[in-house]
DNA sequence: ACAAGACTACCAAGTAGTAGGTAGTTTTTA
DNA sequence: TAAAAACTACCTACTACTTGGTAGTCTTGT
């Protein structure tokens, strides 16, 4: 594998099992396998390797988006999907959605990055509210009220549900808080 | 004010709004005033000073559980105010329940401090759920289900709600979070 | 007089990042 | 087509600084 790509995913993991303060670049040597210093060459500051990580985590949750609406046509399975994929980031309950981990460190975050996290919330939540509105008019999510306020509380729901999880070391956790939820479907 | 208050403020502030890895000996130290040799007078080590966080944490939010029942006497009355203890503990955005905080950075806790914050978990879904039987039965909660769950999903979206108003650094944000949980009242 | 609470002055280990170099590949140019 | 130049990917060896923590001393209130 090329190694900017392993080292995207060593600082993944870490970040979202340890934080962005919970890892350094010696932790990613050790992990990929070239010296620390060789890491600036791909990555020149910590600031552009979270960037990159921050890039290709919402290009990639963009992209399941856009899978799970090509492969699901009502609002309730499309939402369901959605859980499922939040889910299945869990990892066993170690692991957290990266904008989560990177949210606590923000003030270690450049602004570039605080602003990147800020830009993919907002189209999360466009998104999920979206698959509301066509759960309201299609009938597959039951009492829908207004989306955008349905797709606010659900992005919580979800990353609360993840951070549950987590501190209990149990994914079942996160099924529990889930589970209200999805009997509206 | 006596400096170990003054030191647990400080270190209680910075774990708030920087995690558990963002803050050090030589932060608490400038805010406080003393050398950072002398905090290890107070707390020997960054764990004992974790876990006495910690402690005091937990038996403040008790207090104001035991606070809310003792002024509120319906379901509905105490999920309310719960909801706006967590709020209140927002500050304008910047702050998040210590124990979400400290959660992220697990691998730097030692392992008493974890247990304390499984055991606070739980005693506050507990709590939570005993809230939701009495709006059950007193009928000042609508379509309670199964408290237990309704209580774990209570948890995940206050916390999940206050990541997002922190990550958005908008308070408001929590509240569109909350809102629809708040109709049912 | 004595203990609590502070101090100065350290330490070893870890932090991100830099300087300068090497080996091998690719691209440019004569 | 072959030498020259540039580029990629890594290395060793460092810098400047921060980390939590230690040892021993001084100061102050009772």
């Amino acid at each position: 594998m090329d190694t900017k790509t392993a080292l995207l995913n060593s600082a993944e993991r870490a970040a979202r099992t340890r934080g962005f303060d919970g890892f350094s670049y010696a932790d990613l040597s050790h992990d990929v396998g070239i010296r620390k210093a060789s890491i600036h060459h791909h990555f020149a500051t910590k600031a552009v390797l979270s960037a990159a990580l921050m890039k290709r985590y919402s290009d990639d949750v963009k992209d399941a988006c856009a899978d799970i609406e090509a492969t699901h046509n009502t609002g309730g399975a499309r939402l369901d999907a959605l859980v499922q994929f939040y889910r299945d980031a869990l990892d066993d309950g170690h692991s957290l959605c990266l904008c989560v981990s990177l949210s606590i460190s923000r003030d270690s975050l450049a602004k570039d990055v605080l602003s990147q996290i800020g830009r993919f919330r907002t189209s999360m939540m466009e998104w999920i509210a979206s698959v509301y509105a066509l759960g309201k008019t299609d009938g597959t999510i039951k009492d829908v009220q207004d989306p955008s306020r349905e797709a606010a509380a659900t992005l919580a729901l979800l990353e609360g549900a993840q951070l549950a999880a987590r501190a209990a070391e149990d994914a079942d956790m996160f099924d529990v808080a889930l589970a209200l939820l999805l009997r509206r479907l």
